[in-house]
DNA sequence: CGTCGTATTGCGAGTCATTTGCAACAAGAG
DNA sequence: CTCTTGTTGCAAATGACTCGCAATACGACG
């Protein structure tokens, strides 16, 4: 399983918590916010406290099992992803969506040949609106 | 005066703390977060509130004289800028560099075809380290 | 210039998501 | 099964940011 090998792997052991956030995330196909994972895990049990989400999320996003985002002032975690990988952030209804792009891997090159720099991540995010999103 | 102007335009009256906060970022290439702003906004006129200066650039960027970002959990501000400047975080000393690609009005024109989303502002931000930082 | 209406400020008191200290607990090596 | 020590739950703390409100000062107008 991957999680149980990611924490092993760095010296973390296998909890309760860290189980039920991971399976949370895992069942979820784009970003939650505190209160979401919050409410999803305690569906699985009820006894988790919330600083134990907090901290396996900063675990999770530290050993790069998830990705943790921050747009304006929300911050949503989600399984993490390549960086070929853009997020679209709908400013009319708060979701967010993914779209590939390639290009991304253009770009890494021509930093790459950038001197001054040396690049880990790349995140690309986009805001304007889904299609069928009412104004306001 | 630029700001004078947008102000006015936008039906806001021209005051003591919006004219230091702004000749603050002005004076400035690059990113200050609100520590940095406060210092530099007191060592011109030490009476402007902390509360004044959050409203001020709450303000500046709703009419896009500013721009705030959120790295982390930092808070920063800048003038603001196309969207064709992308941002480089170092990781190591903190430092916000910027570089200019092309390639973004690319990714616009690809985004432009995909009939899904409406693109308004794209951020790219890319993080790393600067060649010359030390690690740790 | 003065006057006046109202946007804006300064201040102090909130807010609230996230963090932290610590004693009790439990993973997992032996 | 035992023991070590990484983790948890709890409750209290943090800290960046926001808000309510009376006092202030822009700037339109005469």
């Amino acid at each position: 399983m991957e999680l149980e090998g990611t924490l092993r792997e760095h010296g973390h052991r296998v909890t309760r918590p860290r189980s039920v956030v991971w399976q949370v995330l895992d069942d979820t196909d784009g970003h939650l916010n505190a209160q979401e994972i919050a409410d999803r895990v305690h569906a699985l049990d009820p006894g988790i406290n919330q600083s134990s989400i907090y901290r396996t999320l900063a675990l999770f996003t530290e050993i790069e099992l998830v990705r943790e985002s921050r747009h304006g002032d929300a911050a949503t975690w989600e399984r993490a992803h390549g960086d070929a990988v853009i997020h679209l952030f709908c400013d009319r209804c708060g979701a967010v969506h993914h779209h590939h792009a390639p290009g991304i891997e253009r770009l890494r090159r021509e930093l790459g040949a950038h001197p001054g720099f040396v690049t880990d991540a790349i995140d690309v995010r986009v805001t304007g609106h889904c299609a069928d999103c009412n104004p306001g």
